[in-house]
RNA sequence: UGCCCGAUGGUGUAACGGUAGCACAGCAGACUCUGAAUCUGUUUGUCAUGGUUCAAAUCCAUGUCGGGCAACCA
């Protein structure tokens, strides 16, 4: 692509903030060959939308300073996770930047994903050495006696052994010569550190539980602090990129690197907010608590936060990469409004979506003067952001549906739709005047009977008329039924924990409404990779239960709605 | 309580000692065969008090408020 080509429309965003800022200087400085940085997710969960950001962030990085992203399983604790997260988490960040960063994308190379556990022959040669160099040491203490030891800063009884008895017991840890809980081994730094993390931290602990990728191989494992750094230094990791909480823990990153005498130029860590967003809650914890209670109907549930729920939602990974862009990236702990999110996703949708006609609580109405039996074919536009999507025909009929909330026997203030008497323009179609309100016994609307202008017809002679409202419609005659699923936010509350209360208690009861909508014919042929706009309502996309005869939508997102606001204002 | 970190409109962010800008939201208007999109305009801000300086959102001190950590989780 030539300089001259690019735009402000078609240029990549580069994005700028304090960690950006770090990397370019060492870029400049030539600190390293190259720049190198890692996803760590741990495999016991799905990934949600904090995930994003911190993939954007690192994968970001790597691409723009030329570097690579490894994709991590930090699967440390065989008794959490599972290989069920470890596919899933592949299958995300795949579909969140597949074909944006395949260069940085671990998943293209033959040894992607990268697994702790892959290290943990060398690991525990690590540790070995540390026993060696007299900076580590077996302990006895029961966990509750080494909290409160660490608590009081008070050196553990085991803290002076002999190397030779750390080698031997440390050994026979390995060798599974000892329950669970009955010993660890510890770094030996300070025992009274004003940081809690380097007051003889813990590094291995026994656990008889076999592992997901290496079976039954060991019955120890390495702790965070301790596989972490050293995975990081193994693949050659030069910013390590992680969340605030792990900021105190920095130091002890740091001394067990230094402690090691290590050959190689060491990672080092830096620290940025995890993102809050509005109306969800983001801990994995509290997550499996919504699938495990039936809450919601898994994972993927298109409510949940998660990125396999968005997805299967309907957002695109381009909306949630612009997203993660918009945030920034800080130290400042403060919540996103969803609103920022509901931007990013229509912003996206307006482009891509193509436009279908669509009701969805019809209301039936008969054009009285439009002949029975001939229907004629009218021409529409597949997305008027995108002219190369083309044109496609929609049937029209004597007998059509429109929307409810198109039409008010007594119409409000500024209502430019369909009223007693009043004239409105069919999308695409006529004109058409409401004449009567068809009611039953007790009074709910039956039909609407209307005539049209039969010379308003787009394209026709009098089609410049201008009526103040254009209404969407479906003709009753080739309408098919499809369910379609209305999708809320699943919190009624923009904290649901705040001033801690249960998440839970503030669960929103109508996240979700499901319909049976009457849709044009065209969308018989939907496919699970578009998007679509049904008109003046949302945008929606094919759902993983739909079949062959059998069409479910899900609602991705309202298009923003001005006259709702204004109706409230009474 | 100890240690660490942070604080810029309603929300999220930029300004790296030199004109406080951007995005979202809000409001008002234009346009509209989507009350969408688009376009125009616009309300609102440097936590406080001192200090350094010709000049402070930025540097220093103190205070206030907020967050994190104190798991044989990551």
């Amino acid at each position: 692509m030539s300089l001259e080509n690019i735009t402000p429309e078609n240029a990549a965003p580069v994005p700028s903030d304090f960690i950006r800022d770090i990397v370019a200087h060492h870029v400049a400085e030539k600190k390293y060959p190259q720049i190198h940085t890692r996803f760590p997710p741990e495999p016991n969960g799905y990934l949600h939308i904090g995930h994003a950001k911190s993939i954007c962030l690192n994968f970001g990085i790597a691409r723009e300073f030329g570097g690579i992203c490894n994709l991590r399983m930090d699967d440390t604790n065989p008794a959490k996770e599972d290989i069920e997260y470890v596919d899933s988490i592949q299958a995300d960040v795949n579909w969140l930047i597949g074909g944006w960063a395949e260069k940085e994308l671990g998943l293209t190379t033959a040894k992607a994903p990268f697994y702790a556990s892959n290290y943990f022959d060398q690991i525990h040669e690590f540790a070995v050495a540390l026993i060696k160099k007299g900076k580590a040491f077996v302990c006895d203490m029961t966990p509750e006696q080494t909290d409160e030891y660490r608590r009081l800063g008070k050196p553990s009884p085991s803290r002076d052994r002999s190397i030779e008895e750390n080698l031997d017991l440390f050994t026979r840890m390995k060798n599974g010569e000892f329950p669970d809980g009955s010993k660890v081994l510890r770094a030996k730094i300070v025992v009274d550190a004003p940081n809690i993390w380097l007051r003889d931290p813990l590094l291995y602990r026994i656990k008889h539980t076999s592992h997901h990728q290496t079976g039954d191989k060991w019955c120890i494992y390495p702790m965070y602090d301790f596989a972490h750094c050293l995975s990081d230094y193994l693949e050659g990791i030069t910013h390590s990129i992680c969340t605030l909480e792990f900021e105190v823990h920095r130091p002890l990153y740091d001394w067990i690197l230094e402690s090691l005498d290590l050959p190689r130029t060491l990672p080092k860590q830096y620290e940025f907010a995890r993102l809050s967003l509005g109306y969800t809650i983001m801990s994995k914890r509290k997550l499996m608590q919504l699938v495990e209670e039936n809450l919601v109907t898994g994972w993927d549930d298109p409510r949940m936060p998660t990125i396999s729920g968005m997805r299967r939602r309907g957002v695109r990974p381009e909306a949630l990469r612009n997203f993660a862009y918009n945030i920034g990236i800080t130290k400042y702990n403060g919540i996103t409004d969803v609103s920022v999110l509901e931007f990013a996703i229509r912003e996206d949708l307006n482009k891509h979506a193509l436009r279908r006609l669509a009701v969805l609580r019809p209301i039936k109405v008969v054009i009285m003067n439009y002949p029975d039996g001939i229907g004629e074919e009218l021409e529409a536009t597949n997305n008027p952001e995108d002219p190369s999507t083309g044109k496609r025909l929609i049937p029209f009929s004597r007998e059509i549906y429109i929307e409810q909330d198109d039409f008010a026997e007594v119409a409000p203030p500024k209502f430019f739709r369909l009223k007693p008497g009043g004239e409105v323009r069919l999308k695409y179609a006529y004109i058409i005047q409401c004449q009567k309100v068809i009611k039953d016994a007790s009074g709910n609307i039956l039909e609407l009977r209307c005539t049209a202008d039969l010379t308003s017809k787009t394209g026709g002679a009098t089609s410049a008329r201008k009526v103040k409202g254009t209404i969407h419609w479906v003709s009753a005659q080739y309408a098919m039924d499809a369910e379609v699923r209305l999708y809320d936010r699943l919190f009624t509350e923009a904290e649901p924990e705040k001033d801690g209360r249960d998440f839970k208690s503030v669960l929103n009861p109508k996240s979700l409404e499901v319909i049976t909508a009457k849709c044009e014919p065209s969308l018989n042929d939907a496919k699970p990779t578009e998007r679509y706009q049904f008109e003046r309502m949302a945008y929606y996309s094919l759902d993983k239960d739909s079949a062959p005869g059998k069409l479910v939508f899900n609602r991705t997102i309202t298009l923003k709605d001005a006259w709702a606001k204004e109706a409230l204002k009474g």
